[in-house]
DNA sequence: AGGATAGGCGTACGCTGTAAGCCTGTCAAG
DNA sequence: CTTGACAGGCTTACAGCGTACGCCTATCCT
């Protein structure tokens, strides 16, 4: 009986979805060799004859993550599937929250197989669609890009410690009014806020301000005929 | 001559200074205890008579970085204050590019300290001042907060290895055209693309989209008196 | 049958954060 | 002036990290 035979062979893909599995479950400083080669119920270096190094690994959770993008369905006018679009990758980061960690040292997702660029894709089709130049939809992207991440990144995602919201809220209360007036008129929906609805507006900014892009560059077609 | 005298005092303020320091010139993951501790002449575990942890040292990086923000001076109608206000917190994490992956930790700047609750003040003054309700101030300080923060994550910063640009460039090339029709057809301008052309336009949008929403809520107020 | 090779394993090195304890210079109270 | 406390350094030690290097063995091709 072959040991071979008897423990699943070891492949790139199974090491990477045990390493993504390990960061879902215990977090990103979980995810090391050992662990990883552990969960796979192998020794660490056996791991090297698969993945080139840790980084290897990293980037490899990083493209699986995207490949798990959920395509929206392309139903409704162009400002609802951009909107469901961007909501689809919100709950993509949200399902790996500690992936953000890794975009950031990588500048992004970072793509790095084809299957991570169709998302990509998508979305500068539904620019072209919403009547964007080629060269407004590379902008678009960014700007689309950077709010969704940063504001995922922001809402915090996992592990929010009460300990941690507490001292913030305590040091919140103790400003002193005078010179954080907003602030301190504010506060309250900052307490109250939710994550879904802060999304939205956000994302309403952008598409507003998308249209009213698009609607001045077909007056300015018109008139320069450019 | 006592050697207290001799030698700077050590503080937690020098600590920090020094750790920050070293992550502008070396990078995040040259920041350990030793290297610090090395930088201001130290052993590692003097530094902890100053502070709790390392997790404290790096609270302490967010702080002092937000400690540095620039108050763009006060001038110009409202959307241009926006406008500056973005700028300069833009250019305070470039300054220090490594510092959006220890807000990616933390959720956000995760202020800490009056002085880092001032840069948050500001924002929300010019959002009232823009003519939004106190609720939607905090949706949109949470919206450009996102936006500003997740577009400087993407655009890079430092350490861009030119090893890794090339490699993503050849990916992108060897896409079949016919599956990512749009990509290839704006690939050439993600490559010319001006960062602070860029930030411009998606900073351009929320704007928009923040002025097309003041001016309907006051269309609203007009006829519901709410 | 035999040699090549792929894919495991063990050992070892230098790095990390930090717990525990020690040593010394400074300063206040008796 | 002495004594004791204490602040703030230093040393040692430990567990865990990534990974270079080399060895061992099961499988496969000839």
């Amino acid at each position: 009986m072959t040991i071979t035979k008897e423990r699943e062979r070891l492949t790139r893909q199974r090491i990477i979805g045990a390493a993504l599995h390990v960061m879902d479950t215990e977090g990103l400083e979980a995810v090391s060799m050992r662990r990883i080669a552990r969960e796979v119920g192998v020794e660490a270096m056996s791991l090297y004859h698969h993945v080139r190094d840790k980084e290897d690994v990293l980037d490899g959770i990083c493209e699986a993550v995207m490949g798990e993008f959920e395509y929206p369905d392309s139903a409704g006018d162009i400002t609802e599937r951009l909107r469901a679009g961007a909501r689809s990758y919100r709950r993509l980061l949200q399902a790996h929250p500690d992936v953000m960690r890794l975009f950031a040292e990588r500048h992004g997702p970072a793509p790095s197989s084809p299957d991570s660029f169709r998302p990509m894709e998508l979305a500068l089709q539904l620019f072209r669609e919403a009547g964007l130049s080629n060269r407004d939809c590379v902008q678009a992207f960014h700007a689309f890009g950077g709010y969704m991440q940063g504001f995922v990144m922001m809402e915090g995602g996992s592990i929010e410690s009460p300990e941690h919201v507490k001292r913030k809220e305590d040091l919140a209360a103790s400003l002193p009014v005078d010179e954080f007036p907003v602030l301190a008129a504010v506060s309250r929906y900052f307490a109250e806020c939710d994550g879904d609805e802060q999304f939205e507006f956000g994302l309403d900014l952008m598409i507003r301000g998308l249209q009213a892009k698009v609607a001045e560059e077909l007056v300015g077609d018109a008139s320069a005929a450019e």
